[in-house]
DNA sequence: CGAAAGACCTGAGTGC
DNA sequence: TGCACTCAGGTCTTTC
C-alpha cells in the first residue's frame, strides 16, 4: 500500500531528523526484516554502528540513507522498503518499546537535536531493512530524489535498487524510452504501470486511479496505445501521485502512517480503488472490483472499456 | 529474453 | 467460541 507519495512523505518526514546524526546503537528485534541484507557484505549491525547519515533519498518506493564514516562504512547506505505494512517512526529515546510489529530500532545521535530513535515497525515483515553498497548510475543523473542536497552519493544508488527504474517524479525520467517500452510489451497497461523495471512509484492504488482518469481498461493492451495515449496516461498518473502527496498520502487504516504516525488524506480523493459497487464518479454506473493477479482492479464498466 | 505464477508474511474479517 | 478460509499486496524467485 505504501506507493510514491507515501514512502515520500516518509523520505521527507525522515531527511531533516537523520541527516547529519550518527548511529549510536542498532536493535534487531526480528532478523527476517533484514532479508534483503547480504549477510556476505559484513553484519548489519556492525556495519551501521558508528556510521554518519548523509541524506534520505527516494527512488519509487525505495528509500536509502547514504552513509559516511570509516573505509568499511563510505560507499555504502541503509536501503529500506515498506512493502505492505512498514513503517519508520521517529520517536524520543524514551518512547516506550512496547510495539507488538517493531523490527529494528536505530538509535541516532544528532549534534543538533540529541538523542533520538527510528523505529522500523513492519506487521507483515514484506518490507526489509539492508546496508548494501553504492554504486554509479547508469544514465550519470541523480541516483534518486533527496531535496536537490548534493554530494558524492547523489549520483549514486545501492545495487539492489539499480533494476529499479526512474519515477514519473523524476527530472530524469525519460519519457520517450516509457513510450517505448510500453511498444514493446505483450501484456496489459496495468502489468506494465506496476513493473517497477519500467516505471517506478505505481502500485495497485494509483494503477487503478491513473487508469479511470484516462478511461483506461487494464487489460488494455499496452502495445496498442498510441504515443499520444500513453503520454495521456503518463500525465494522469503524475497528477494522482502529485495530488496524493499534497494531501499527505493514502491511508484505510493504521497500516500507513508518517514518522510521527498520522494518516493522509488522500483516500477522500480516491474515484475508483475500493470504490466496487459505489457510483463512477463521472458517469454514474456502479463500479466493478475483478481479480488481477491476486489482488483486486477497480474501474467503471462504462468509462473503461475493455478494448 | 519476456510473461506469468508462486512464495514470502500477519491479522482482520467472514461463514459455519 | 473456535476453526477454516479469504483477503490485503510489493517484490523476488521460479517456471515455462
Amino acid at each position: 500500500m505504501p506507493e510514491l507519495p507515501e514512502v515520500e512523505v516518509v523520505r521527507s518526514g525522515l531527511a531533516p531528523a537523520v541527516t547529519g546524526a550518527v548511529v549510536a546503537a542498532v536493535e534487531v528485534l526480528d532478523r527476517r526484516s533484514l532479508r534483503r541484507h547480504d549477510a556476505a557484505s559484513g553484519d548489519f549491525e556492525t556495519l551501521l554502528t558508528g556510521a554518519r547519515v548523509e541524506a534520505a533519498v527516494r527512488r519509487g518506493k525505495f528509500l536509502w540513507l547514504p552513509l559516511s564514516g570509516d573505509e568499511r562504512r563510505g560507499g555504502r547506505a541503509v536501503v529500506g522498503h515498506l512493502g505492505m505494512s512498514g513503517q519508520m517512526l521517529l520517536r524520543t529515546p524514551d518512547h516506550p518499546g512496547d510495539d507488538r510489529h517493531a523490527r529494528v530500532r536505530l538509535h541516532l545521535e544528532h549534534p543538533e537535536h540529541g538523542e533520538l530513535r527510528v523505529d522500523f515497525v513492519d506487521q507483515r515483515i514484506f518490507g526489509s531493512l539492508a546496508v548494501d553498497r553504492l554504486v554509479p548510475t547508469t544514465d550519470g543523473e541523480t541516483g534518486g530524489f533527496s531535496d536537490g542536497v548534493t554530494g558524492e552519493w547523489a549520483r549514486q544508488l545501492p545495487s539492489q535498487v539499480a533494476h529499479i527504474a526512474r519515477d514519473p517524479l523524476d527530472p530524469a525520467f525519460s519519457e520517450r524510452a516509457f513510450v517505448a517500452a510500453l511498444a514493446k510489451r505483450d501484456t496489459g497497461v496495468k502489468r506494465v504501470l506496476l513493473d517497477q523495471g519500467v516505471v517506478s512509484g505505481i502500485g495497485n492504488i494509483y494503477a487503478d486511479e491513473s487508469l479511470w482518469a484516462v478511461r483506461l481498461h487494464g487489460e488494455h493492451p499496452a502495445s496498442s496505445l498510441s504515443p499520444r495515449r500513453v503520454r495521456e496516461l503518463l500525465a494522469a498518473v503524475r497528477d494522482v501521485l502529485g495530488k496524493a502527496l499534497a494531501e499527505g498520502g493514502t491511508s484505510f487504516d493504521a497500516q500507513y502512517v508518517n514518522v510521527n504516525g498520522a494518516s493522509g488524506y488522500f483516500e477522500h480523493s480516491l474515484n475508483a480503488y475500493g470504490r466496487a459497487g459505489k457510483p463512477c464518479p463521472r458517469c454514474g454506473t456502479p463500479m466493478v472490483r475483478e481479480a488481477f493477479m491476486n489482488r483486486g482492479s477497480h474501474f467503471c464498466p462504462r468509462c473503461q472499456r475493455r478494448r
